[in-house]
RNA sequence: GGUUCCGUGGCCGAGUGGCUAGGCAAUGGUUUGCAAAACCAUGUACAGCGGUUCGAAUCCGCUCGGAACCUCCA
């Protein structure tokens, strides 16, 4: 058979050529995608969640193609200093000193709270999740390869990439961010310790370490460790190879992370590494984008429990993440409570029409094009990972759904079978919405009771006995269980 | 200051030259013992001002407002 992403070939809007380019990955039928994970200092805020669930969404997609997906996110554990004037201490050992902790005991709390989050929110674990730690001897190996190259020199046991000997020599540092070498000259402040450098806008391969400085290597040079843009390079190329199909990252790290990456990935190997380059935008919160150093952010907890002053209520990771595909990955998207309210509303209707749909009885013929319908969902998703488009597809067909108790309206056995599998497919499978679950065990014993107060109310209102009748339905709206008086016998929702 | 991007009806949010996106809210209706849910109907929305065009929310220019990056952040 063929496979979908034949049929229904995906469009990129990429970052490096600023166009939506078609789809074609170096090795037929094979994705290899890699997501600049996070730097495990701190509680995953609730805008780095939405870009790991953004790529996820993108994963999941081409799984469901049929491509064969590779998908590398790496967590960050060392190399990344406070500040990218390559000064300044490494975020994990400032949290190590601060907290009197091993700074691996800081990476292990923050990597099993990422991981907590990125599981509630149904994110899919990638495929390679590597370390910069683990991954020193690669890195080493990468600057020992582009010092050769002739593209980064040593100065007092630390290594510097040469950014303007490599723009003099064909290089284009400055191909993603649109920047040119010149402005940035100019645009950067005297920074105190950067006399090491030749010029500002070099950035560090390896830093030797200060004697306080807790987390180090031996390498050629010195005592020291990587900087923080190599981990990237050197992982990526390791997994994927020199050529490879997606980079992913956060919009903030276009410049200069990505745009670093780049030029040591072509100083090492004359290739670019990813022929794709995506970028997600920022959750904003209060108009300002999310963030840890600032305060401006909330916690994927938080917002889960509902305990934040700004938060009327907590709210299921389904619908969290309902509500950040409801946007597009490439807009910025703005966090308030009204749109959590209003995506949960959206969101419980949404996965109450596939319960209808599962209940439904086929009819003779359709009165609906289902396959015309899968055709614009897949279109949607296959331009540019639209999911916006997607829900609203989606939505049209709830509306089908629902509408089905007239019986002028249905679908054949296959129409309704089709549906069936691709309403799923689309919320569940590529969207990563989950019903909350409950365990079957409780399930069963609440839908035994309630088969029993339904029929006891029943026999009130037979009886029209509608004082009772109603102080069951006020009793169990109260209690959250919301009665459902219908043509065919009541049903109820939590 | 430099580099990008954005400004869509009460709110969120797609679209990017002609064809009502969608969700939430609101109003009216159908249904119902009453509700709820659902369905149907209802909005002269594209920051402002000019220009290009037969036609612009969409392209161009200017103005105003906001954001991101240029120092760490997804």
């Amino acid at each position: 058979m063929e496979p979908l992403y034949r049929k229904y070939p995906i469009f990129i809007e990429n970052s490096l050529t600023g166009k939506k380019e078609i789809f074609l990955p170096v090795s037929d039928g094979r994705v290899g995608m890699y997501v600049c994970g996070p730097t495990v200092y701190s509680d995953v805020h609730l805008g780095n969640a939405r870009t790991f669930t953004s790529y996820d969404f993108m994963f999941r997609y081409f799984k469901h193609l049929g491509y064969q997906v590779r998908y590398v996110r790496n967590i960050t554990d060392a190399g990344h200093l406070e500040n990218d004037a390559d000064e300044g201490e490494d975020k994990i050992a400032k949290k190590a000193r601060i907290e009197q902790l091993e700074p691996m005991e800081i990476v292990q709390r923050y990597t099993v709270d990422f991981h907590e989050v990125m599981e509630k929110i149904n994110a899919l674990p990638p495929s390679i999740e590597p370390t910069a730690t683990g991954h020193i001897v690669e890195q080493i190996q990468m600057i020992k390869t582009i010092i050769e190259n002739g593209w980064a020199y040593q100065s007092n046991g630390s290594v510097y990439f040469d950014v303007e000997n490599y723009n003099t020599k064909g290089g284009d540092y400055g191909v993603l961010s649109g920047r040119k070498l010149e402005d940035l000259q100019s645009g950067s402040r005297a920074l105190d310790g950067q006399e090491e450098k030749k010029n500002a806008a070099d950035f560090a391969l390896w830093k030797k370490a200060s004697p306080e400085h807790i987390m180090r290597w031996p390498s050629p040079w010195s005592e020291g460790f990587p900087g923080w843009h190599l981990e990237c390079s050197a992982m990526s190329t390791k997994y994927l190879g020199e050529q490879f199909d997606i980079h992913g990252g956060g919009m903030d790290l276009k410049f200069p992370h990505h745009e670093c990456e780049i030029a040591q990935n072509v100083a090492s190997s004359g290739h670019k590494g990813a022929k794709y380059w995506l970028h997600t935008n920022m959750l904003t919160l209060n108009g300002k984008r999310m963030s840890k150093s600032t305060g401006n952010a909330i916690l994927p907890k938080e917002l889960f429990t509902g305990q934040n002053p700004l938060l009327s209520k907590g709210f299921n990771p389904s619908t969290v993440r309902f509500f950040m595909m409801q946007a597009h990955y490439s807009s910025i998207l703005d966090f308030s409570d009204d749109a959590l309210m209003a995506a949960e509303k959206g969101h419980d209707k949404l996965l109450g029409a596939i319960e209808t749909l599962s209940k439904l009885q086929p009819s003779e013929s359709s009165t609906y094009n289902v396959q015309d319908w899968v055709d614009r969902c897949y279109i949607a998703l296959s331009d540019n990972f639209n999911s916006p488009i997607l829900i609203s597809h989606l939505f049209e067909a709830v509306k089908f759904i629902n509408s089905c108790t007239d019986l002028s309206i249905g679908l054949s056995k296959g129409d309704l079978q089709l549906l069936t599998e691709k309403m799923n497919c689309f919320a569940f499978d590529v969207l990563g919405l989950r019903k909350e679950e409950s365990s079957d065990s409780h399930k069963e014993a609440l839908n035994k009771a309630m088969d029993l107060v339904i029929e006891l109310r029943a026999k009130a209102r037979d009886n029209k006995d509608w004082d009772t009748a109603d102080i069951i339905r006020k009793q169990l709206t109260e209690a959250g269980i919301q009665l459902k008086d219908g043509a065919d016998g009541t049903s109820y929702t939590l």
